[in-house]
DNA sequence: GCTTGAACCTCTACCCACTGTAGCTTGTAA
DNA sequence: TTACAAGCTACAGTGGGTAGAGGTTCAAGC
């Protein structure tokens, strides 16, 4: 059996973030010792490491929430697990042009900064600047 | 003299964020009316532009607190707006870095998937094995 | 001048996904 | 037996807002 430090250096979490996933539900309430600490087994191991990769892969708790259920479930159908990954891949893609986006504008912003007082800022200009901004661009401007 | 509404939707913002801003001292408290309503003026709208501005291209609000600061003293040097746009671009080239990784592993999960029951499911086995996860193949596995 | 109702006001609580702290108790190795 | 690391609970705080309750003010139309 396992106390809770150890399970956070096994999977590379913190102590409060397991507390913090037992209280909302995400890891089941553990044995306790008879002073009352937490003692873990190796299926907490596992359900904790599995939380940790979803996490990792960028799913929400919701999400990963959704992952455990079905992982527990194992006659269910796999098209929705593929639902699941599907959404969130879609959202990494978005998130990724989004960002893209900004390095864009940015590079453009640093290229002609005059590197001069603030008041020939190039930078500041493009921020001060309604023609040039972010939303004019989207729309092709 | 602009209401806070007509403030709002020249700038794309909630009411609520604007009233935010102030309470956090990134705008300054404005005039009132008689009945105790904030009324803005030009000088408002345009430190409001500003910070959106900011926002939208992923600056945090300190971030955009240091850069009105720098905008609003001109004889100070470009090269301090340009360290901050700098360490931003790099934040954003990290996150983009970090998002790629997530895209392909997804990918790869949901190429894999047998689309049979949930017990064959690719993207389970992949979240509960620890020789596949994310951590593994940052160190060349 | 009066009435209506949209827009404003303050205050408080909530969101996500944790993280940190204070003050106390338990487990374990020497 | 003692020392102290590690555990416990409870609560506050993070960033960047958002939502709602319950009350007040402004401005347009009559």
């Amino acid at each position: 059996m396992l106390a809770i430090g150890t399970l956070a250096k096994r999977t590379g979490t913190k102590v409060q973030t397991i507390r913090y996933y037992e209280q909302i539900g995400l890891l089941p309430e553990p044995g306790r010792t008879e002073g009352g600490q937490r003692r873990y087994g190796d299926t907490d191991l596992d359900r904790l490491a599995f939380i940790r990769h979803a996490r990792q892969l960028g799913f929400t708790l919701e999400a990963t929430r959704e992952l455990l259920d079905l992982s527990d479930n194992p006659d269910r159908s796999c098209a929705e697990v593929d639902v699941i990954a599907h959404r969130q891949l879609k959202e990494v893609e978005v998130r990724i042009s989004r960002l893209e986006a900004l390095r864009k504008e940015l590079k453009r912003m640093l290229r002609e900064c005059s590197r001069d007082t603030v008041s020939d800022c190039r930078v500041l200009e493009v921020l001060r600047d309604h023609s040039a901004c972010l939303a004019n661009h989207d729309k092709g401007v």
